[in-house]
DNA sequence: TAGGTATGAACAAACGATTGTTCAAGATCA
DNA sequence: TGATCTTGAACAATCGTTTGTTCATACCTA
């Protein structure tokens, strides 16, 4: 039985094995100002350390150093393929960089009561807050937080330290391409119309109509949120209009989209093309498989984590930093519009 | 501004400024044995500590107590609605308990690492382990841990702490379901052939056939793993048979075989039905939208978590613990066969 | 050879709580 | 009134590190 050997042992228990002082033991250990030991001193040291298989204890160390050396992550969904991937992109980057990731999840009810709790109570060194919240409320949310944070996909005035998708460019390159198939009349299916998110993608939408001469019309632009429903809703509205291809905000939306039209006897993709901002395997899944612009949201959990941790190790990193798109993923929901446009339904 | 109450607010200070001794300041904040101390004591003490805001340090208290109050959940993927359910219910739970999660993500590749590093560290009280790796892998990495842990729908011969879905039931309720409609030749999209979860599924298969007087026939079972193209792969097997419905081991399996069906020209659900186990929002976003029956997965975090606090609190819980599968999801995916078979395609 | 500087390691003071023990004063009793 | 018991709160040790300071020894230099 290993057993005995894997229980903690301790600094102390390590010195007295080596016959020497704990803080010497630590130095080495620690790495650091090799030069005031002997390296024969120094390799006793290690020698016993491994014997004993010794692992500082990290609570003790936190303490002294007043550095908890973990990350908390505020999501208000855990099953939204968007959060999970910006969860493992942090968890990532903080796992290379000896840093835990504690994991919130919060309800867009609770206000403030997640972060307070963690930030106050020393559980963590530094935040990622990602939130659906209004400005307001997650303003008075952060106000809570007495330690430093990074806000995922979200922008607020002031000196908030962000990561933001570009999602502008994205929602142009999503409808430059529709263009270049040849569609015309071409809907989007937005976001809510208060989010700085909505107004981005609607301003790319404009940005890729302008530059192809396509006068924009106010008709075919519809504002939901993020969600299955929504996208079913809003899309009977475009339903009624003459749009020939849709740019969807988001996958789910787009998925509700596609599957209310499809429920109204529209044949997918040959009657309506559908172009989604985000990526991820389910698009894939459903069918016709979702042509999208991959949106780098992993990447985004790693830049963030990146972010926070240099700031937290002192450097004073720019506000905002910005990702550029992925790339287009061209799949089955999208073709060329037909010649003769569907009246109506 | 009040960012300077904010500061964290020590004990000591706390103390200070009630002028009583900190021993006396924790006795109260802790609530313990409250009787030997004077009401207006009390009182004065809750009162300044209101006023500093006081917060106990998390790490001074975990260094003491030798406990961090803390659990570490790890799982092979983040981005599996599965896990992500299972996570949100373990959270929940622990949050409730006064526990934070630590979450990891642990590739299939860095074989303990993860565990080991957690646990030996002192970083958690304890581990919730969801794991899909073979049973040996699996076993040795848990040798490393020198903490208690939960197994999330997985049985390992021994005493360790598990919390099972009833795999064999939910098969059982989803071929009934078909029998019910009228389908006599069923298909089993299962999962991988040595694994615990499969060998259940098939049995609940395989009951629901006896029960109902039908044969059964090896041919119309198919084994793969849990992915969108193992389902695609597999599915044609059984569309070579005359299976008029199919039920699959998980839902992107069965989106990979609907899929696949569906590139092959088939008419979904006239030509055949399909039901998974497990369900999510996107079971709904599939054309046609997917019946299923539940899986409690959030419920299994939550039990999981519950179990492993209960060991931590000194508890000797039942080693194993089975949870029922949820309710049958009717949805579009299903109907009765149609009166003549497809004879092949 | 005496005085000064490196060198290597021990000493000791935190970090902020929890908790067993001690102790002064007031209450109780004979 | 003196001895004993309660009560309320202070004292003090401890958890396992990190890190500034002290200190003995050996080494130089003059």
């Amino acid at each position: 039985m290993t057993k005995k050997q894997r229980q903690k042992a301790t600094l102390a228990e390590v010195a007295a094995m080596a016959e020497v002082d704990v803080s010497t033991v630590s130095r080495v250990l620690r790495g650091q100002s090799e030069q005031r030991i002997r390296a024969e001193t120094k390799e006793r040291i290690l020698e016993v350390a491994k014997k004993l298989n010794y692992r500082a204890n990290y609570t003790a160390r936190a303490l002294r150093m007043s550095r908890t050396f973990t990350l908390g992550i505020v999501v208000p969904q855990l099953d939204n393929p968007v959060f999970s991937a910006a969860i493992r992109g942090a968890e990532n980057v903080a796992a290379k960089n000896g840093y835990s990731l504690l994991i919130s999840h919060r309800d867009p009810g609770d206000a403030g009561t997640t972060i307070a709790k963690l930030s106050q109570m020393n559980r963590v060194d530094g935040l990622l807050v990602a939130s659906l919240d209004a400005d307001e409320v997650l303003r008075s949310d952060l106000a809570e937080a007495n330690v430093p944070y990074v806000l995922l996909n979200r922008q607020l005035p002031g000196t908030a330290l962000s990561v933001v998708l570009d999602s502008r460019e994205a929602a142009r390159r999503a409808t430059e391409y529709l263009i270049s198939l040849g569609h015309l009349r071409i809907g989007h299916l937005g976001g809510r119309p208060g989010g700085f998110n909505a107004q981005e993608r609607l301003a790319g939408y404009k940005m890729a109509l302008e530059a192809a001469d396509i006068a924009f019309d106010p008709s075919l632009v519809t504002m939901g949120d993020y969600t299955f429903s929504a996208g079913r809703e809003s899309v009977r509205e475009l339903a009624k209009t003459d749009a020939t291809a849709i740019m969807a905000a988001t996958l789910v939306s787009a998925a509700g989209a596609m599957a209310e039209l499809r429920l109204a006897g529209w044949q997918l993709p040959q009657e309506m093309s559908v172009i989604a901002l985000h990526d991820a395997l389910f698009a894939e899944m459903l069918f016709p498989a979702l042509s999208t612009v991959m949106m780098p949201t992993e990447e985004m959990g790693r830049v963030a984590a990146d972010l926070l941790i240099s700031k937290l190790s002192g450097a004073d990193p720019e506000p905002v930093l910005a990702l550029p798109p992925g790339r287009l993923i061209v799949r089955d929901s999208t073709v060329a519009p037909r010649s003769g446009a569907r009246t109506s339904k």
